[in-house]
DNA sequence: TTCAATGAGTGAGGCCAGTG
DNA sequence: CACTGGCCTCACTCATTGAA
């Protein structure tokens, strides 16, 4: 057997466990052989003992800690951390293993076209996060050829539409600025210290949308109508982690947000066309439809 | 009626031998 | 050599029992 095997035991295992909320060993085991069927190449029957070894094996791979309820006779996952790490941990070693499977397949795969995300920087930045630690590197601008070279103060890390940006204090003039990461090179952390004071980063963007943080304006009340095919599109991703549906029938998906009126948000809405109107704030509204008129005067 | 003692049932974990 | 299964002991929970 590999190490593939039990790797896969384990993540089936969390799996089940997160999927059911509870299980007994028995469901366990029969999801297991269910597995091992549909999988046809690894064979994930195990023993209990080698069950419980698995049990402390996850609690100390990947920081999920199975417990047992003695009066109802059944296993779940204590309270994770940081369900979304989790989350995207899965995410990545589902992908992994369905481009890695060892027949060709890759006639049934069409992988999207992108530049690399800089994501080869994120150990790096974070270290120096944590540590406190300036850091210099040659940043491109979009709408410039040439590299600069920064030095900066590294505050916080934020994902936003699959690419990573970097909030810092630029040296230079003392502003917190946005840097993405897929622009940026030749990092190198300096032996600089410095004292990071404002660290609430969440608290920060709970608001946002995208990675514009106004510092003064205050969040605005967001309602949105949706029809019904775009509608079932937002119910499954949706457009905010402040998004509540008011009304969800045949005709209209409703909902509000909580969130600042930045461009992103703004580009975002003009990107769903007429799937969507604005019901609220009218400010939002009347902008949206200078917007469309602007592009209409192009014809 | 209350509460401690007891036993049954089951998981956790150490140890050791078998296997590929 | 790493992984696994089986055996054994200990720990824990819960239901039952019996004395105060």
């Amino acid at each position: 057997m590999s190490k593939l095997e039990s790797t896969k035991r384990h993540i089936l295992i969390i799996k089940k466990l997160r999927q059911a909320k509870q299980a007994t060993f028995a469901e366990i085991a029969g999801y297991l052989a269910k597995e091992s069927e549909l999988d046809g190449y690894y064979d994930f029957n195990v023993s209990k003992r080698t069950f419980q070894r698995d049990v402390e094996e996850i609690g100390t791979i990947y920081g999920i800690y199975i417990k047992f309820n003695f009066s109802g006779m059944y296993y779940f996952i204590e309270e994770e951390f940081e369900p979304e790490v989790s989350d995207r941990m899965f995410e990545a070693f589902d992908v992994y293993h369905a481009l890695n499977v060892k027949e060709q397949m890759s006639q049934y795969i069409y992988l999207e076209q992108r530049r690399p995300q800089g994501t080869e920087h994120l150990y790096s930045l974070l270290h120096a996060i944590k540590n406190q630690k300036r850091i210099q590197f040659e940043y491109t601008k979009y709408y410039k050829t040439h590299s600069e070279n920064r030095t900066v103060e590294p505050l916080a890390l934020k994902e936003f539409k699959y690419r990573w940006y970097l909030f810092a204090r630029d040296t230079y003039d003392d502003h917190i600025k946005c840097y993405a990461l897929d622009r940026l090179a030749n990092l190198q952390i300096l032996n600089v210290h410095f004292e990071n004071t404002d660290s609430d980063w969440h608290a920060k963007f709970k608001h946002c949308f995208g990675i514009v943080a106004p510092n003064a304006e205050k969040p605005s009340e967001v309602i949105l109508s949706f029809n019904s095919l775009q509608g079932k599109y937002i119910k499954s991703l949706p457009l905010h982690h402040t998004q509540q549906i008011l009304i969800d029938n045949e005709d209209e998906l409703r909902i509000s947000l909580t969130i600042y009126l930045t461009h992103d948000f703004l580009m975002e809405l003009l990107s769903y066309g007429n799937t969507v109107k604005v019901l609220a704030p009218q400010k939002l509204a009347e902008e949206l439809k200078e917007q469309y008129q602007s592009a209409l005067n192009q014809y």
